[in-house]
RNA sequence: GAGGACCUAGCUCAAUGGUAGAGCAGCGGCCUUUUAAGCCGUUGGUUCCGGGUUCGAGUCCCGGGGUCCUCACCA
């Protein structure tokens, strides 16, 4: 029982208030109490015996009701009160909607007093038998109802349901219920995830935890997040990547390792990024990038088929479809910008004549000339990588080696490099490599990338030391790649923002 | 970071610079097969916040906050 209710109560929460002191006054538990047995609301409707409503409508004998009978809970989403019979819908996160009725001639007293002092959003526990109504619905005829939980907060419109995108990113646990796709996402994204854990480990990988909190944070390019450890009175850096621990498992002896979990980058937000993400890092002892290509290929459409009511790996995705279950197809970097720009890419002249011709910018402000390999890049995203079908999973694959300092390059042409990339609907989905293991060759690449950075970068990004002493105790050659799971969260549920597929999206604090 | 749009009752949305409204929810009444139940009656506002223009501002102007979109940034 209350003492004091809180000042600036809301008038609406303050009536619902006083209905849930109602019930306690009654006698019941506003706020419920251990139930077992129950059912979810998916199920009950499954118990439903014909017959035996027959045989009861006849009769019209509680003595001979063989009727199943379910024990159910569920939010209240519909309530619609016909004075001696009050109808109600249920839902829970099996089912949208599922009916029950209190009458006052069959429900037990305490239970439609319950009843006639629900609100929408309560959360009741209903028990009785399965009837069809005249209309053919399936409903549980209530012989008892208990309260589980009292909703204070006025839930949103019955129909339109949460609508301000705001509301529901801020307010999940509302947007859940009251529009269940939210739920079915969430779900959906559990399910996957799972899938590959167990596919991952049918395949001998071994899935391990590497550190979050780092002293360098490697492993990718990207501005990480600091903190502060107080015990150390050291700064410490969120992880952005945890590559270079993977890596040191493989010296250590492990040969095949996996992590899933968060990395967290200080950049922009919008669809596709969000600061903290999920990344499904692996490697391969003894591999290739054609190796783990070969893979991913495997785990996505697992991921899919997991994802899949039918259970064939094809899945709607915008305005088309996308078949995870073809083979996935495969250009060079080399002919998916020579088939859209007309040029290769090692025509020097040509590529810098093109980028200042399509108005790119070729020098800096400074007026020094930009380098080769940053124009074939800028004119690549800009006008051959759009230009993949955006519902066909398509790797691109032997990227520029100046453009992947940390891939091994390919034997047969050291200018390219053994890393391969894939796009499904528009998005890059991860980057797959042969990882370099030489130290020596790492060594200097960290230096390079080192002399390369602005000065606001160069603050955070270090020389990983006892990343080179791992190298230098041997790594066998290895490919690995780092999976995008929001974004493929975001293929396989058809949700148009990386928001959409996370639990508690980042949002601006308010005030 | 730049540009654009938006923010009105608990929710979903209206309102030429001229009395802030509807539906749903709520409250009171009637109702034992309803389906967004129905019928009668009824309450409800810091129009995101702060300034300004005006006889008069939800509406126009300036500043701030938040959200969305586009672009930029982004292994």
């Amino acid at each position: 029982m209350p003492a004091d209710l809180p000042i600036d109560v809301h008038k609406l929460e303050a009536q619902r208030r006083t209905k849930r002191d109602e019930v306690a006054q009654l006698g019941m538990l506003p706020y419920g109490q251990r139930t077992d047995d129950l059912l979810p609301l998916a199920e009950a409707h499954t118990h439903y015996d014909q017959a035996a409503d027959k045989t009861f409508q006849e009769h019209k004998d509680p003595a001979r009701d063989t009727r199943p009978r379910v024990k159910i809970a569920g939010r209240v989403t519909l309530h619609r009160d016909n004075g001696k019979l009050i109808w109600m819908n249920l839902r829970d996160n099996t089912r949208e909607s599922f009916q029950i009725a209190v009458s006052k001639k069959d429900c037990d007293e305490l239970g439609f007093s319950l009843a006639k002092l629900t609100d929408m959003g309560d959360i009741l526990i209903a028990e009785g038998p399965l009837m069809k109504t005249r209309t053919g619905e399936v409903t549980c005829w209530a012989s008892t109802l208990r309260p589980a939980s009292k909703c204070l907060i006025p839930p949103p419109e019955k129909h339109a349901g949460l609508q301000d995108i705001e509301l529901r990113y801020r307010q999940r646990y509302v947007d859940m219920w009251a529009n269940p796709e939210t739920t079915a996402v969430l779900e959906l994204r559990s399910r996957v995830i799972s899938a590959i854990r167990a596919f991952l480990a049918e395949r001998g990988f071994l899935e391990v935890e590497t550190p979050m909190l780092q002293t360098q944070a490697g492993g990718a390019a990207a501005r990480p997040f600091i903190t502060h450890m107080n015990a150390l009175s050291i700064d410490l850096y969120m992880r952005i990547a945890p590559e270079l621990f993977l890596k040191r498992l493989l010296v250590g002896g492990l040969p095949r390792v996996f992590e899933v979990n968060r990395n967290f980058r200080n950049e922009g937000l919008d669809k596709q990024h969000n600061p903290e993400f999920t990344m499904l890092e692996l490697y391969q002892a003894f591999g290739n990038y054609e190796t783990i290509m070969a893979l991913t290929e495997d785990i996505v459409r697992h991921a899919a088929r997991t994802a899949s009511p039918a259970g064939a790996a094809i899945l709607p995705f915008r305005d088309g479809r996308i078949d995870y279950e073809q083979p996935f197809d495969r250009i060079t970097y080399a002919d998916l910008f020579k088939q859209h720009l007309g040029f290769a890419i090692t025509e020097r002249d040509r590529v810098r004549k093109e980028a200042e011709t399509r108005g790119l910018k070729v020098r800096t402000e400074a007026g020094v000339e930009l380098d080769h390999w940053f124009l074939v890049n800028e004119l690549f995203e800009t006008f051959a990588e759009p230009k993949l079908h955006p519902y066909r999973p398509t790797w691109i694959m032997d990227y520029p080696a100046s453009l992947s300092p940390l891939t091994r390059p390919k034997t047969s042409d050291p200018s390219l490099a053994e890393r391969a990339d894939l796009f499904i609907g528009g998005m890059e989905i991860g980057p797959h490599y042969t990882e370099l293991n030489n130290p020596d060759i790492q060594s200097e690449k960290f230096r390079e990338q080192l002399a390369g950075v602005d000065d606001e970068e160069s603050t955070f990004r270090t020389f990983d030391e006892d990343f080179i002493n791992a190298l230098k105790v041997g790594m066998p050659p290895a490919g690995g790649m780092g999976l995008g799971i929001d974004r493929l969260i975001m293929l396989l549920a058809n949700q148009p923002t990386i928001r959409d597929v996370i639990a508690f999206p980042m949002m601006k604090p308010l005030g």
